[in-house]
DNA sequence: TTGTAGGCGTTATCAG
DNA sequence: CTGATAACGCCTACAA
């Protein structure tokens, strides 16, 4: 009758069933060093007769390198975040590491928290989502004590390490562009962010003008993409075209999504500037009984799956999320592996889709 | 000039600059056995000075306790896992424990390999969906190891561990009998499989029935309520009403999505025994032009975002991963904490949605 | 080629 | 209450 926890054999263990010395049996199991060929042999048998298996911790601590990774993101539910896990993942399992997941809600008290704890679980290098722009000692921290850090998503500039990231500004300049090019001049806008950090929106020279302050988190590039790409056509913003809504409170996300379809000064398009924000409005549309793109055109942001599905099919700005968690991964390993040439913002390209959900605004003057 | 990995302050760092033997910096630091009130103070203010946090690694090799536990999925890409490792995850991180994440891409061989690595990495537990479910010796092995396993999403009646699922054979028969009952004969069957395990689909007592052979994955339980019901109602089965496709293969799938619905024996509904097929069997009807539910209707699994989001909406199955995943992770905390009752199957509710894709057979009928 | 001894950073045990 | 010391399992000098 076993009690406990069975113990796992050890080295000593197969180094007594096989009559040799620790060390030998070490350098048999281990694979380094000169061992007789037979004595090996003798080992290997003894440790399958044991069912031997290394404790990595031990070595682990005896080597400092624990040959794993963590991955600290919002949430790995969110479909962004599961594929760019996938693609940090499928590096990490190349080089032989594992890695360890924590989600962050885009809660700073809980990225800092993970950092920590992560850092002390000694992983040899992180991926981060941040949830904070401006906060980043904990990441600092990381640097200091010599573990890589890879920003994912958004890139930190006070920041000494790499980033993989998209360029929010110009993709979103890129869709909105598009839109004017259809015809469309009361563009709306619609984003989800976390509840600490609201960008501010202020007028800036000139009616109808707006700026964004706040650090440069996605969100507030592509809004800021989007007042560049009407500020260069002429078009002038209301400022309740910009509706901001946290993804958590999925009532009030409703409310805000219906509200700006249905704003007094009638938007003829809107640009949703995140896959939340872009089913929301879907949504909205679709429930409120818009036609689209006759009533209303849609631009959103993320290729996912149901974008293909709906009626009409959803004009996206595109990126690889899947791409992106690869990058980050190749990033980190080169940086593990020694690499250490100054700091690298790695910006992959987006693709601007367009299906059928945007429509010339013509299309929208036919009478009710 | 710092070279190399700044090493990081020990408790022998902290113990010397507080003018303190290891041994009472130590149990400072851990909050373990007694330490005067100042003395606490001093090592505390000593620790906080060199910015002394402990090496959770070399904690763990001591205490034998490395407070992480391990998740091995097919694909975290997939939602169904990206939800229940978040439920996991969450349970984890309430307990205090990392949860380090692997992907077995369905394959026998990634999760032995995913396993072994994690048991050498000392894990205190693990959630399993396993690829196959014939083989596993491997998990056999980390019971035998003292490690709790749960399983999740399948259950492996040879083996002495919890395991988290659904009622998959009667949720299927609900979910077809429903079809029955709407006027329907001729369904179709659409299932993802792994390539390694097809489950082998062979005549039974009497004209149009069939058994499926194979142990109980969820797509095989699920096959054989379908077979079920439609014995139940005495309507005969054509051979090549059961599709399976495989995931990978995308070509393939389609084709066999496509191949599904305009079989000779002109199916008028079909039942989608994943979130996989679902898609794929949406897609199809949509591009091949069906009117659903008119020509064909169309009852899914997994109650995804995009089943409402499209037209008709999609009646589905529902269950939840993000419960399953919780109850999972509760599970093997109970485990861990010693809790030696034997093993239990814990059986989640599904539902039946009715949504707009199933519709009575009569309305079918109209003339083309 | 093999064996011996020490140490990685903690915690546990035992005296003082 | 505090201090010295051993041990967790492995690896690496160094000696034989």
């Amino acid at each position: 009758v076993d009690q406990g926890r069975p113990r796992r054999p050890t080295v000593a263990d197969v180094a007594r069933q096989a009559g040799v010395a620790v060390a030998t049996a070490g350098r048999a199991l281990g694979g380094y060093g000169y061992v007789g060929e037979q004595t090996r042999e003798r080992v290997l048998a003894a440790a399958r007769d044991l069912g031997y298996s290394p404790n990595v911790v031990a070595r682990s601590m005896r080597s400092g390198s624990t040959r794993s990774i963590g991955f600290v993101g919002s949430d790995i539910a969110n479909p962004y975040f599961a594929e760019a896990m996938r693609g940090i993942c499928d590096v990490a399992h190349l080089e032989g590491y594992e890695t360890i997941l924590t989600n962050s809600d885009e809660r700073l008290d809980l990225e800092q928290r993970a950092v920590r704890t992560l850092l002390d679980k000694q992983v040899e290098g992180l991926v981060v989502a941040p949830a904070s722009v401006t906060h980043c000692d904990h990441l600092a921290e990381a640097r200091a004590e010599g573990v890589p850090v890879v920003l994912l998503d958004r890139d930190l500039p006070q920041l000494d390490c790499d980033s993989v990231v998209v360029d929010n500004e110009n993709a979103a300049y890129a869709a909105v562009t598009h839109l004017l090019k259809l015809g469309h001049e009361r563009i709306g806008l619609l984003a989800s962010i976390n509840a600490t950090e609201q960008p501010e929106i202020r007028p800036a020279g000139g009616e109808g003008r707006w700026e964004v302050l706040g650090a440069d988190r996605p969100s507030v590039e592509r809004i800021r993409g989007y007042l560049r790409a009407l500020a260069a056509y002429g078009a002038p913003v209301s400022r309740d075209a910009i509706t901001c809504i946290v993804a958590d409170r999925t009532a009030e996300a409703e409310a805000a999504a219906r509200r700006l379809l249905n704003s007094p000064w009638r938007p003829t398009a809107v640009f949703a500037t995140d896959n939340e924000s872009t089913r929301r409005i879907f949504l909205a549309a679709k429930t409120g009984g818009f036609k689209v793109p006759d009533q209303i055109s849609l631009l959103g942001f993320d290729d996912l799956d149901w974008t293909v599905m709906v009626e009409p099919q959803i004009s996206v700005v595109a990126q690889s999320p899947l791409l992106m968690g690869r990058m980050a991964g190749e990033r980190l390993f080169a940086r593990i592996k020694g690499d250490d040439q100054p700091k690298r913002r790695i910006v992959l390209p987006t693709q601007l889709i367009i299906r059928a959900s945007t429509g010339t605004r013509a299309e929208q003057e036919v009478p009710e």
